[in-house]
DNA sequence: CAATTGGCATACGCAGCGTATGTGAAGAAG
DNA sequence: CTTCTTCACATACGCTGCGTATGCCAATTG
């Protein structure tokens, strides 16, 4: 019933390798996610680990990138349905606040990952959003629905906005109410980019 | 010609083993910084510093706190002498923006700090710059420059843009290149909450 | 001049990481 | 089928670094 070629059973033990360092991390955080334990939760050792991923952070980098595929995804599937361009470029900042509530992306992403890796934007998985949300502001501002706008320093200082948001949505007694809260803010933040901007007199 | 009395002694210590974890948090981070290490280079043990800080963590709270305070009366000095609130509140930012370059704070308060202590905006320090920022934003409001905005979400925000921004810029490779890029797009953004603010078609 | 407090050092145990080495099974070669 | 080779993974060892328990001595107090 097992697999049965060699590299079959490969592909599985970084698999479980990859799924009990990303629970540990997710659940204890890196630091105190210890190698000994989470590895013999799926019925192996360190030397797995080390043949694999050389060391603690390189598992650690692995998951991180995985992670950041999937929100990558998960937010093209999301901005593929707005009925245009500009409600999809909100819609990529929306998300992100809102996976950025789930406790696992936080941790792994948010919080560790910049300590562990260093800036998000220079991870090798390159940061699929922050790339992404950089494409949105070019097309908008091709089609000159936005001016003036440096798309990259832009990108980056609206991730920035809705990572915070999010620690505040997550941190908060009521995340449902600071919720609103903040994507209505991230909103009004953001709408001041678009050209003919709704006047507030 | 050294301290005679005990109290002395005391808060001398105290700082000698807040400068030393420092100095060590700041250039090799906090998970590299051995205590037996930074804490003999200032002629004291670990003991001195469980004393005092109860542990390693301890003392790196008292230290992150220690440089926010400093960040925070450095943004005033400079917010004061703004020729307006408007002008004053855009220095805050930019003024974080560049302190976020310098490497003790990147490394310590923006790098480590979120990863060992948490959210910054519950820090025991309750990080004053986002305070602050949040208080100019509601002068701002009283005073009619801007208008539907959440105060508290606004700040956190900027705040999460001006780190992003600084990272960016920390990381590049032409640092004062990129620098000005970040300012241009962080009043960019900004100036999208004012009312009033310059039309762009 | 005792007596006591407490600031700080010393000593010990333990957990966790990294490396060097061992082992057994899958695939290749004849 | 047999033998050899490879390599995925386990085992074993040493080291570093944290936390705690304990000890010591100078400064304070009466």
């Amino acid at each position: 019933m097992a697999q049965r070629t060699r590299s079959e059973m490969i592909v599985e033990t970084r698999a479980k390798l990859m799924a009990a360092g990303r629970k540990a991390f997710a659940e204890v955080g890196y630091a105190e996610a210890s190698m000994d334990h989470f590895t013999s939760d799926v019925g192996l050792t360190r030397g797995a680990l080390y043949h694999h991923f050389g060391d603690k952070r390189g598992l650690f980098e692995a998951v991180v990138t995985e992670i950041d595929a999937e929100m990558t995804a998960r937010l093209a599937i999301r901005t593929a349905s707005a009925p245009n361009a500009w409600e999809a470029f909100l819609e990529q900042g929306i998300g992100y606040i809102e996976m950025a509530l789930e406790p696992e992306i936080r941790r792994i992403v948010l919080r560790d990952g910049p300590a562990i890796l260093g800036d998000p934007a220079s991870w090798p998985s390159a940061n699929g959003c922050i790339t992404a949300m950089k494409q949105s502001l070019e097309g908008l501002l091709e089609s000159g629905i936005i001016a003036d706008v440096d798309p990259e320093a832009t990108a980056r200082m609206v991730n920035g906005a809705s990572c915070y948001a999010a620690q505040w949505i997550a941190n908060a007694e009521d995340p449902l109410a600071v919720s609103k809260r903040a994507t209505a803010g991230y909103r009004r933040l953001v709408e001041g980019l678009r050209r003919g901007a709704p006047d507030r007199r």
